[in-house]
DNA sequence: AAGTGGTCTAGACCACTCT
DNA sequence: GAGTGGTCTAGACCACTTT
């Protein structure tokens, strides 16, 4: 029972802070001095009553404020839990390098090998169709075009991690195993290269926010974890954007690591 | 009044679905659809208790959940308004290129002019002392080394959207204007340079998570909005890490631009 | 003064987990 | 069955903004 350690404190009634910030601001305390540790017991609602002598909603808005911030997660029918931070995948700002991908893996099999967990991917839908306007545009598409769409989410021992959708140009991409499911050894970029688009840079556009209802679902993300979106195009040797790549992230699973030129 | 256009259902009481979030969703399709643009109010608590027929704390709840989706802000004794969306900063892969220092500017200044707005730093604090060990660590200092730090707010158009600290070895900055509040044109890159310290390359560490109480302070943010952290290091030709900035962004207010090698 | 959101109380019933 | 969090009601008083 970590109650009595951890609610040595009352609180200051004629204070101007609201009842319910004060015991956040303990509670807080007392996780950031990690008096209580990844995966501790808070104490729960009823003992906080007891214990502040205030009314549930004033406890549950305590708790709810630390859940937004990330702190907590509350599970149901057990009890409150300072959030234990899931093992973070840093990627290596050449991790689209053609030596990884020659190989014959892609990635994210890469990398996650690498690391020692366990990839895995599902939801695979692969489709023909006209892609968005704002992704037709900056792949430069005649009006109308076409593109392969291939949409897939990322495990990392069996945690969902990330969603990804690409858009590949359809004249690149139709009739070849892109179009498929399974686009075969080393991905989408190894069939590029096969059929004379080799790679010559990639772009990075990397925004944070909450997730919407849709995402948080799909990456199983508890309160108060933001979401990455990358939208990543890679272009040919001539220069001309072959891919755009959307995908959202669970940010309490990445670091992402990048290289700037100094020159 | 938007009320009339965006209520136009009811909620389902025999739903597993709760309450809130049925109104919840309500309001996000709302604004989803664009009935509700960025700036319009929403209906006041008051109008969702009569038009949904439900208590206080539910139709508060419904709020809430936009709030922490980032979707909408309350402002007390306004109303809710859905969210305007801060224009973004661009930061470009190459911001910190000697060719951008040359002129005599800090990469912020130079960016934010580009961009049409007023740039503005505060609270500008300099000391010298030890580090954290991990700061120590990174900048591979003997035990007990000092570094200079500099902290700093950084405000566009008067709003605060960053903060940053960097840590400077204090063999290669005491003495120097790098230690002074103001380091003069080019800012600190370029002291360090003329002082032989030639800029060979960057790399930056981002990750994303929601603020703490303190920095939603520091940077304004209301409930929704996450924050950037980006640790950037500085190496000199000689491959010595010369700094390493530790910075916060708010998240709504920058879009991260990168290249990577295909190589 | 009227309307808005912010805080707080004191209950109720429910769903889930554990023993 | 006991304990936990999730939802909901029906009130109250307050602080802030606008008219």
């Amino acid at each position: 029972m970590a109650t009595a350690s951890v609610l040595a404190e009352a609180v200051d009634p004629s204070s101007d802070r609201a009842v319910y910030r004060q015991i956040a601001d303990h509670l807080r305390a007392a996780i950031g001095r990690e008096r209580l540790g990844p995966g501790d017991q808070l104490p729960s609602e009823a003992q906080l009553m007891a214990h502040y002598g205030v009314a549930r909603m004033t406890a549950r808005n305590a708790l709810r404020l630390l859940q937004n911030e990330g702190l907590i997660t509350a599970e149901h029918g057990r009890g409150v839990y300072v959030r234990a931070r899931p093992p973070v995948r840093r990627l290596a700002s050449d991790r689209f390098a053609q030596r990884h991908r020659k190989e014959g893996k892609a990635a994210f099999t890469v990398e996650a090998e690498q690391a020692g967990a366990h990839p895995d991917v599902d939801m695979i839908k692969v489709t023909t169709g006209k892609p968005p306007a704002d992704v037709a545009g900056l792949l430069r598409l005649a009006a109308g075009s076409k593109t392969v769409i291939r949409s897939r989410r990322y495990l990392l021992d069996g945690r969902p991690v990330e969603t990804a959708v690409s858009y590949i140009p359809a004249d690149l991409a139709e009739g070849t195993p892109i179009a498929e499911p399974n686009p075969g050894p080393g991905g989408i970029y190894a069939r590029l290269e096969e059929s004379g688009h080799v790679l010559e840079r990639f772009t990075e556009e990397v925004s944070a926010r909450m997730p919407t209802p849709d995402e948080a679902r799909a990456l199983a993300l508890p309160p108060g974890v933001p979401v990455f979106r990358l939208v990543r195009m890679a272009y040919d040797t001539a220069d001309r954007p072959v891919e755009l790549c959307d995908t959202i992230m669970a940010s309490d699973a990445y670091l992402l690591d990048y290289e700037l030129p100094a020159r």
